[in-house]
DNA sequence: ATCGGAAACCCTACC
DNA sequence: GGTTTCCGAT
């Protein structure tokens, strides 16, 4: 099978080679215009791609500069620039190994003047997009016909993630519809407010960097010349834009040879034009974006869109037990419209996946921080050990527990520090400086401190800048002419000579800006606009915590300037934009991870803990009833179990609060597809097939707890007194034992263990720890501070 | 213009 | 359960 390059490249003791099996060295080897990988969890893909990537770089095939990587968050981005620095030294340095919306930034930056924009656009993230689409949802009284800024905004996005804009999307809409005739006003005005704002949404940064190599062949031919090899990574998950934008670079030079300005000569080879060499990774069972616009059929028609395209499978597993895989497997077969793979590992079969279901949340929680605690006690790092779940929300629960039982935990992604209202202010002052056009940031901080500006005032100024043919920012400095008082004028002088100052700092006129300049500019803003002292005046508890936020903030553009000297502000807030949430590179060593199924594609640890195994929750209650929705439930949960290298929990609670409602949960039908003998039940959910309630009973006999509670069968939603008796026994306030003194040998009781015996007092100050020998439930560790114990 | 409390809405996943 | 929005009181 052997192509003739193999021979003549590579031996069989290339060091790249070491190692490998024959499908993962075919993929190293293979040269030819278009390559599939087909790479099955665990199947060693990422060594593939890093050892493909650095066999081009050693044979001298490419120069880094030539090497276009794409990958789905920038936490892989990095790991994968890592481990081919690793293989090949410094040479790694050249390359573009990023995400689609980086790579996209990178090249829109470039060009922006070609179509109207600046080189300091703004990205606008969904929260801002959401604040806009409310505004002109309300100027274009479009409530009246059912529209709302969600629903607008996420119809808006699909068009785009389809390559369609506003002008072809009213070119083929039902214009007789009012409905209809509405949201195509509001989409044009959306963009040309974009426009206007100098920005871009995530969705734009695809799209229009599409529209751009379109409109301009002779800038989408020096990306064309510049990347002869282009590898994309999770190509499952790749929507229509991505596609088509992969398919503008790898097309073969259009334009003749030519002059492209700034004394760069291209150069053209003699022969015949050819485009990039494509290689692309993926595994259709693990494709779960279809929800933001990922075209499965990206993947499965690769080799008719690519005719003569070289396909690799990688079906061994070097991660999972068996037991894991038979798992696996047994879930994912049910998905019908899939072609048959079978991952299979020459590991042993490993331990049984363990089963839990607790009564609620927290005691589920409970378990999980339990077995955390014994696994530790194993040996094994917090850090191997990980705990999925379907919706961010179910996290709070295990955090609850998890700080009372003083296991140090980390959250990816989630809510992030990006979207915490003073980060958003504080990057909105920098943006009102870099980018003035953009009204929305400018808008934002016009009354942030509170300077007495309401919305009469913002409407006014809004007005005199339409008037007057200027901008929002400019039209600041105008108080006097705009009528305002003299209390309202100073107070918008005033902002006017901060965002000066600041302005001189960020973007000296002439001159690079210094590599402290963003810390500066920052650090500017926030104290001489008065935000950060207002703060400190506030006696609001949470101010406080907002300060230290920003101080964390500045600390970050610190951090910044250290590791890109060069950088410039729109490098930062550039990063800020698309870095955000799971891809904090900075150590999670001694943590346990938390995340959601979506946030642990890639990812991969000893121990995983999948929780919230129930119906509306995996299958989740939208997915469930959408087309398509509970295949792509099941690969999410698939992806989940494929985590896992040696130990595998499933667990799910009975009851679940959520919008402070408790309602009884029922197991998820994905629990009935892996075969009974796979799982070993510590608590059972009794019949998984339905009705839950009586069954499970009789199975949870063998456990002590039962006996307090006395559980009763539930109906759905009851909202009976007997549900409220053994929920939530753990209460949401976290408590504050404050100076608590303990110490060996003392007696104390515990809300839910009982009492107990004092072994030994670790740790200092907030963050003591007490090792309580309970009388019922055996060794727990506590953290003093807020754990429900009290002495006896 | 700002504050406080009541009421309404919400929660799928992410770049 | 938490956040955002609305409204009336200062």
């Amino acid at each position: 099978m052997a192509d003739a390059s193999d021979v003549t490249l590579f031996s069989d003791r290339d060091p790249l080679l070491e190692g490998l099996n024959p499908p993962q060295r075919d993929a190293v080897t293979y040269r030819g215009p278009a390559l599939l990988i087909v790479a099955g969890a665990g199947s060693g893909k990422t060594r593939v791609l890093t050892h493909r990537i650095a066999s081009l770089l050693e044979s001298k095939e490419a120069w880094p500069s030539q090497i276009l990587a794409i990958t789905f968050t920038n936490k892989a981005a990095g790991e994968m620039r890592e481990r081919v620095e690793q293989l090949v030294g410094e040479r790694a340095k050249g390359m573009w190994i990023s995400t689609f919306h980086s790579a996209c930034v990178r090249i829109l930056r470039r060009e922006a003047d070609h179509f109207g924009f600046t080189k300091s656009f703004t990205i606008y993230d969904s929260g801002d997009v959401r604040a806009l689409m409310k505004r002109l949802v309300k100027e274009h009284e479009a409530e009246t016909f059912g529209l709302t800024p969600a629903g607008v905004q996420s119809r808006i996005s699909k068009l785009k993630n389809e390559l369609q804009d506003a002008e072809s999307h009213a070119r083929q809409a039902n214009m007789s519809d009012p409905a209809e005739r509405v949201f195509s006003e509001i989409f044009h005005d959306y963009q040309r407010q974009l426009r206007k704002a100098n920005a871009f949404d995530f969705d734009d940064l695809l799209a229009q960097t599409v529209y751009l190599f379109r409109a301009f062949p002779d800038v989408a031919d020096k990306y064309r010349r510049r990347f002869t090899h282009i590898l994309v990574d999770e190509y499952q998950d790749t929507n229509h834009a991505q596609y088509q934008l992969i398919r503008e670079l790898t097309k073969p030079v259009q334009g003749e040879s030519m002059d492209l300005g700034g004394g760069m000569l291209a150069i053209m080879p003699e022969d015949e034009p050819q485009g990039a060499s494509l290689t692309v990774v993926g595994d259709s069972d693990q494709s779960i974006y279809a929800f933001r616009g990922a075209d499965i059929r990206n993947i499965t028609e690769f080799e008719r869109d690519f005719p003569g395209a070289k396909v690799v499978l990688l079906e061994q597993n070097y991660r999972s037990s068996q037991n894991i895989l038979d798992a696996a497997n047994s879930v994912i077969r049910n998905n019908f419209d899939r072609k048959d793979k079978k991952l299979w590992t020459s590991e042993g079969e490993g331990a049984p996946v363990i089963g839990f279901t607790g009564y609620s949340q927290h005691d589920e929680a409970q378990f999980i921080a339990d077995e955390i605690d014994s696994i530790r006690r194993k040996g094994v790092d917090y850090s191997e050990m990980a705990v999925f779940y379907r919706t961010n929300s179910q996290s709070r629960a295990l955090e609850e527990i998890f700080i009372r039982s003083a296991i140090p935990y980390r959250i990816m992604g989630g809510t992030k520090f990006y979207d915490r209202a003073e980060i958003k202010d504080a990057l909105a002052y920098l943006v009102a400086v870099v980018n003035p056009a953009d009204e929305l940031a400018v808008r934002r901080i016009l009354n942030k401190p509170k300077r007495g500006i309401g919305a009469v005032t913002e409407t006014n100024i809004a007005r005199f800048a339409v008037d007057n043919d200027i901008s929002f920012r400019d039209a600041i400095a105008h108080g006097a002419a705009i009528g305002l008082g003299p209390k309202i004028r100073g107070a918008l002088d005033q902002l006017d000579a901060v965002l000066r100052e600041a302005q001189a700092i960020l973007l000296p006129e002439g001159e690079d800006a210094k590599p402290t300049s963003v810390t500066e500019g920052l650090q500017v803003l926030l104290n001489k606009s008065g935000y950060l002292d207002t703060l400190r005046r506030s006696r609001d508890p949470q101010d406080e915590a907002r300060v230290e936020n920003l101080d964390e903030l500045v600390a970050v553009t610190r951090e910044f300037a250290r590791n890109n000297p060069e950088g410039t502000i729109v490098d930062f807030l550039t990063e800020v934009a698309l870095v955000a949430d799971s891809d904090d590179l900075d150590d999670s060593s001694g943590t346990v991870s938390l995340m959601t199924l979506h946030t642990a594609k890639g990812l991969e640890f000893d121990t995983v803990f999948l929780t919230g195994v129930e119906e509306d929750l995996i299958p989740h209650r939208i997915a469930a009833g959408e087309p398509g929705g509970p295949q792509e439930e099941r690969r999410l949960f698939y992806v989940g179990i494929t985590r896992a290298r040696k130990r595998l929990y499933l667990s799910l609670a009975m009851t679940r609060a959520q919008f402070g409602e408790v309602s009884a949960a029922m197991p998820s039908r994905f629990l009935q597809e892996i075969p009974a003998g796979l799982i070993d039940w510590r608590q059972s959910p009794g019949d998984v097939n339905g009705r839950g309630g009586t069954q499970s009973r009789a199975l949870n006999a063998n456990r002590p707890r039962e006996n307090r509670w006395g559980v009763k069968p539930l109906e759905k939603k009851a909202p009976s007194a007997a549900l409220s008796e053994f929920t939530n026994r753990v209460t949401g306030k976290v408590r504050d034992n404050g100076d608590l003194e303990l110490a060996a040998g003392d007696r104390v009781r515990h809300d839910d263990f009982g009492e107990g015996t004092v072994d030994q007092v670790t740790g200092i100050g907030a963050k003591r720890i007490a090792h309580v020998r309970f009388d019922e439930v055996g060794p727990k560790k506590l953290l003093i501070k807020v754990a429900p114990i009290e002495k006896i």
